[in-house]
DNA sequence: GGTCCAACATTTTTT
DNA sequence: ATGTTGGACC
């Protein structure tokens, strides 16, 4: 009973509705910072102390980081452990690989990631025999994926209605379904389609988890897709008891098939549903939050919500203006600078930023400033080569039909057995219908091998059995193992490959932190864990440096201050997603999760000019923070002219040289420099007229920033570029 | 069969 | 600007 108390304490009535609500359906609309986190493990708690079974409770989260912060809060609360916390994706791998008879698997399926899909997909270009050029792995994929978001697969798609290219793409959808069949793999997508399938299909199954499963918490419900929806709904089909929380102005994940409309409409899918909306926030100043609010009600598809928030006043959100996205680093780290100045620590910064490739101008700025600091690129790690190969071998172990696993390994290290070889070796499977194992065990049957390929092969295969009857060692020293007999090891070390041998290292740790820390460690369950990592698992909140994420990645966090660059037209919103109205309506929600991270202090940036792709830019601020009466815009108080790394000749007098002078000794560079100086109008053959901006050496080349009256901003090296100097008077 | 170089795509976000 | 892929050459 004290307990229970405690659990109620000091919420407010609205958390307390939903913490303390019991059986049927319930949505929460929970606006950022509202305690939604807090509500969950409470209402987690709350249900354990009224005689629920631990498990019996499944809460369904987006990230594994979002899981186990949601176990460690429960934990804390005192509940008895025994709740399922975990995200669709782990639910999905755990549950197929339990009831794997039932739903036609093996139950050690590889699951494979991005690139093991994209190299499936050339495998099954070539079966199919269509060119990588008409159809590039990559789209296709995507076209694949959107249909398995869509709880869409093969024999459902009907070629009458599908123009060309899609039927082409069907067809090479239900092809690669078969390869990845035959490789005894599920990708991504396949995880939430087949459980949701299952689910589907499978009364006797469903009934088995209604049961186990009697109260289901569903969390960032406007972020789930078709077939996660389809999964909720069929977990909870004979009780109901489905509690959904989620935010639709935070629905980011439209473009990988999540459907607002999922949360949108859920009072018509559950009419007896209990809605609750939390509207206080608990997060941000009043500045942050009217900014925000601002923004947001652009937006047409929402519920409106009167956000309020019981917090003082900060100081304003700002907009600073920079020349280039060089410069916008160095403003960053003046901020950062300030922000410690007002008693900030490294950890209560975060910068956010729309593409991932934008963090290496700031990167650089910081490395040069020696500012701690941590990206949140979780996935990175495991898509090195070294780590990938080694996975590969790892994986082989555990699903010897993983046939990206195996082409990958089988000639890393090289051990001559090139690709003819290999494709020949395939070609035996297919024709014989033999598996590749036996194949491989046995190449004297391959007659279009030749005896040293044949030697070769035969070696490999001894090689593979060899590894798997280490199979009864623990994970870790299977790791270990399997780099050094592999041949990896040596091959890294004869190659001095520091780097590769250091992240060897750090896979061989995560190993043994992962035998530690799970109650029953399996290489299977290893290799599912690692399958499944994103990029938010990877912020760590012990860091006492300054955190450097994507705007999807900053989603579920809060700071005290945050600073998002690049807010710009073209990547906010990004210039591939200006079509549609719902497009830039998503673009504008990711915008506002990135400002409601802010707990104190919000600042804006952009850039007027940024490289993209090798080539400059002109930029204008986003069309989301024009006109927005609540933010105070200003262009950076700094003169970047006065400390450039290169020279400057702003300082040199003007007056000394005249027009002629430079149209006469068009080759001397210091006197046609001396004519043209900061500030100097001048005229372009070809881009007309523009004011030099600022003038520099690039390795002895003078080089002037020109704006053109026209808009146009560009670099020009006088050595090529014939600017006529005007005199003002003729303005 | 392996290695090296050139052309090519690629960068939007991610489980 | 950078990483990947495919082709030419060894």
């Amino acid at each position: 009973m004290q307990q229970q108390m405690d659990l109620l304490a000091d919420l407010t009535t609205p958390q307390r509705e939903a913490v303390t609500f019991q059986d049927g359906p319930m949505l929460v609309l929970a606006g950022p910072g509202s305690g939604k986190t807090r509500v969950i493990t409470h209402r987690i708690a709350y249900l354990i102390s009224q005689g629920v079974k631990p498990g019996n409770i499944l809460a369904i989260t987006f990230t594994n980081k979002a899981a186990q912060e949601m176990r460690q809060r429960v934990q804390a609360l005192s509940a008895p452990p025994g709740s399922t916390i975990c995200t669709f994706h782990s639910l999905a791998a755990r549950l197929l690989r339990e009831f794997a008879d039932r739903a036609g698997l093996a139950r050690d399926f590889s699951i494979y990631d991005e690139a093991d899909q994209k190299s499936a997909l050339r495998q099954v270009l070539k079966l199919c025999e269509m060119d990588s050029q008409n159809y590039p792995p990559r789209r296709v994929l995507t076209h694949i994926s959107k249909w398995k978001n869509k709880f869409i697969t093969p024999e459902l798609l009907n070629p009458d209605e599908l123009d060309f290219f899609d039927n082409r793409v069907a067809l090479i959808y239900k092809a690669y379904q078969g390869y990845l069949h035959s490789n005894v793999a599920l990708d991504f997508d396949d995880l939430l389609m087949r459980l949701a399938l299952l689910l589907r299909d499978d009364q006797e199954f469903r009934d088995q988890l209604n049961s186990r499963y009697r109260y289901i918490l569903v969390d960032e419900y406007q972020d789930t897709n078709s077939c996660q929806y389809q999964i909720a709904r069929g977990l909870a089909l004979n009780h109901s008891n489905l509690v959904v929380t989620g935010d639709p102005d935070q629905s980011i994940y439209g473009w990988r098939g999540a459907d607002i409309g999922n949360i949108l409409a859920f009072e018509e899918d559950y009419p007896q549903a209990y809605i609750v909306r939390l509207e206080e926030n608990f997060r941000s100043t009043p500045e942050v939050l009217t900014l925000a609010d601002q923004i947001i009600k652009a937006n047409y598809r929402r519920k409106d919500k009167q956000l309020f928030t019981v917090k003082s006043s900060g100081p304003p959100c700002e907009l600073v203006e920079y020349y280039d996205e060089k410069e916008e680093a160095q403003g960053m780290v003046r901020w950062i600078q300030q922000c410690r100045h007002e008693s900030l620590q490294y950890r209560d910064l975060a910068v956010f930023y729309r593409v991932n490739s934008m963090s290496r101008a700031l990167e650089e700025a910081l490395r040069r400033d020696r500012i701690p600091y941590q990206i949140v690129r979780g996935i990175e790690f495991f898509q090195r080569r070294e780590i990938k190969d080694l996975l590969a071998y790892l994986r082989l172990l555990i699903n010897p039909s993983d046939q990206v696993a195996l082409r990958r390994i089988i000639n890393q290290p090289t051990r001559g057995i090139g690709n003819t070889t290999v494709n020949r070796l395939f070609d035996h499977c297919q024709s014989t219908g033999l598996d590749i194992q036996l194949v491989l065990a046995d190449p004297e049957q391959v007659a279009t091998l030749k005896s040293t390929a044949k030697s070769r092969v035969k070696k490999f295969s001894e090689l593979i059995r060899h590894l798997q009857e280490q199979a009864d060692n623990s994970v870790s020293q299977i790791v270990q193992l399997v780099y050094e007999k592999s041949g990896l090891a040596r091959f890294y070390d004869e190659e001095k490959n520091e780097d590769a041998v250091n992240n060897v290292n750090e896979l061989c740790n995560s190993a043994a932190l992962y035998e530690n820390e799970s109650p029953d460690p399996s290489l299977a369950d290893y290799l599912q864990q690692i399958a499944l990592i994103s990029d938010t698992d990877a912020y760590d909140d012990q860091a006492g440096c300054v955190n450097l994420m994507t705007l999807h990645a900053a989603k579920g966090l809060e700071f005290p201050a945050v600073l998002i660059v690049g807010v710009e037209d073209g990547l906010i919103p990004h210039s591939r997603r200006d079509e549609g109205e719902n497009d830039i309506e998503e673009e504008r929600r990711l915008l506002f999760v990135g400002l409601t991270r802010a707990q104190e202090k919000l600042t804006l940036s952009y850039a007027r000019n940024r490289m993209q792709q090798g080539s400059k830019k002109a930029c204008i601020p986003s069309r989301f923070v024009r006109n927005i009466p609540s933010l105070v815009c200003h262009t950076s108080e700094y003169d970047y002219s006065f400390d450039d790394d290169s020279n400057d000749f702003s300082n040199l007098d003007s007056d000394d040289s005249s027009a002629q002078d430079w149209e006469s000794n068009p080759d001397d560079d210091i006197l046609s420099f001396n004519s043209l100086a900061r500030g100097q109008l001048i005229r372009h053959p070809s881009l007309g007229v523009g004011r030099i901006q600022k003038l520099s050496l690039v390795r002895d080349n003078p080089k002037a920033e020109v704006q053109f009256r026209s808009g146009l901003r560009r670099t020009l090296y006088l050595k090529y570029a014939h600017l006529e100097p005007l005199d003002p008077r003729d303005d």
